[in-house]
Formats: C-alpha cells, structure tokens, sequence
DNA sequence: TCCACCTAGGTGCAAGTTGCATCTATGTAC
DNA sequence: GTACATAGATGCAACTTGCACCTAGGTGGA
C-alpha cells in the first residue's frame, strides 16, 4: 500500500496563495506584466508557476482588487497588460507575512514541545487520556 | 470593489499543505487520532480548518508515507484512529520549514528592493504613475 | 425500551483551482 | 510568406475543498 492515488510526487510545490503573495511582492515598488513576471519568477528559481496560473492569478486579484492593470501599448510588440499593486493588495501582503510568520511559529512550538496546550489550561480532571502515546517513535 | 467573483472574501486562509504541515507537526513525538487533532486546531486557534479536510488529509498523507495509522480500540466509545508520524513525515516537516523560510526570504527581498526604489513614500496618490519597469534582473 | 446526545470517522456533491496544451495576436528576421 | 519570439488568454481533465450528511459505538434519562 504505497501510495493509490497521491496528488503528490513527494515535490513539496507552493501553493495558490504563495504565488499570489510572491506576485504582489514582486509589484511592490513597480508596475511590471505577466509575461515579465512569469520570467522573473523562474529566474529567481520559482519555475514550478506554470504560465496559466500566472495569468490567472492576476486576473483574479485584479477582480479582488489587489492590483490594478492597464493596457501598455507603448513598446514594440503585442500590447501589455501592466499590472500595479493597490493598497488594498500592499495590506494582503502584510497580512500574509504575518501569517507566515504565525503559522511557522506554531510548527515550530508543536514541533519543539511535542503537545500544545494553547493558553487555555483546562485538562483539569479529566486526565492525559493518555490513549497509546508513542513518544520517539 | 471588494470582490466582484473572487472566490475571496478577503479573509486569508491558510492552504492545504499548511494543514498537512499543522498535523505533521502536531504528531511530532505523539501519536494522536483525528478527532482529537480536529479539537487541538481548534483550540490553537486555527479553527478555519473542516473536520472533513482534516480527516481526509489524514488518510492522504497515510497513503504519501508521511503518517502511519492503526486502530485504538482500547478507550471507551468508537474506535480511534491513531496516527503516528513516519520518518518520511519528519522529512516532509522539515522541507516544509525550509521551504517557508526560502518563500519569506525571498518575499521580503522583492518588497525590499520595491521600497528601495520608490522611495518608500507610500502617498498612493492617484496619478504618482508606477516608478519604472524593471529592477536588476 | 427508546431516544437524545456525544464521540469518532467517513463520504457525496458542488464549486473552485491547477497543470497542460493550445490558441490568438503582434512584431521581427530571413 | 514563413519561422520565431513576445504577450496574453482559455478549454479541459484532474484534483481539492467546504458543507452537509451519514455510519456507528457508547452513555444516560424518561
């Protein structure tokens, strides 16, 4: 019983949000287009975005209103759709850093104490249940 | 314009490899059984994940090798369960940290280079046109 | 006895997301 | 006019997710 149908290979791939994130970031200071994007991001070692993902990705925080985007007809070649960052897409970059940074801290507090008691010390009577706790594997 | 057809409400939530990497992590020197883990996310303050995803990420890490199970039936009530992480679970862990840590690196250094360039006056006025096209690459 | 309720795990479906291949279109080089 | 590079976008199949719902063991009360 290895594996059935895995969606995974083993490859640890960023996920949906981590493309936005590193999009946005990569908008923060300049106006740049997909294709520049798309090209910036494999040089910077992230080639696991495929081209469809970028542009739609895009697309869709243009609709949620994290970056704005006009046509740049400006240079030579087919027309570019120039994407900035709004405010409202500088603040889910904040928001997502601070996420990172909770969601890392809490691996890493589950990872070094083995068992998290968040705050609320409440086990009280009732025990550990202690149900087959196998420590060190 | 919060959101015309995002599938965003604006919240951020966090992805399925980060509930993958929370019940790695919470299985790191215990063995635990779904149900319970569904309570300790709960009470760690990451309610936003669904007792069907948790159950469901469960058996699909079972199935990758990141987690073994067998089932308790030693407790009163329904039998349990019990999870236990496997070395490739461990590995799994740690790529997974690294790989965050490379993903906040690398984010903070295209904000960096974005504030560096703009002169970090966030003023956002209407016109203020993005600066210009390209950084280093 | 029957029922309500809690624990524990699981599933079906609709909706959403992604990777891959493919398509459009513009401009340049030959 | 053909090939190629740039630039953006989409159709489809496969996969993932949230939500509601289901099975099933056990406890306690009317």
């Amino acid at each position: 019983m290895a594996d059935k149908k895995g969606k995974n290979d083993g490859k640890l791939h960023p996920t949906g949000e981590m493309l936005n994130a590193q999009l946005l970031a990569m908008l923060k200071g300049w106006s740049a287009y997909g294709y520049e994007l798309t090209q910036r991001l494999e040089e910077a070692g992230l080639g696991e975005y495929n081209k469809g993902s970028i542009y739609r990705a895009l697309r869709q925080m243009e609709g949620m209103g994290l970056v704005d985007s006009m046509w740049d007809t400006s240079a030579d070649g087919p027309a570019r759709r120039m994407y900035s960052l709004t405010q409202a897409g500088t603040l889910f970059l904040e928001n997502w850093l601070t996420m990172l940074d909770m969601h890392r801290s809490m691996l890493e507090s589950f990872v070094e104490m083995g068992r998290v008691m968040s705050g609320s010390t409440d086990t009280s009577g009732s025990d550990e249940e202690t149900p087959s706790d196998k420590p060190g594997a």
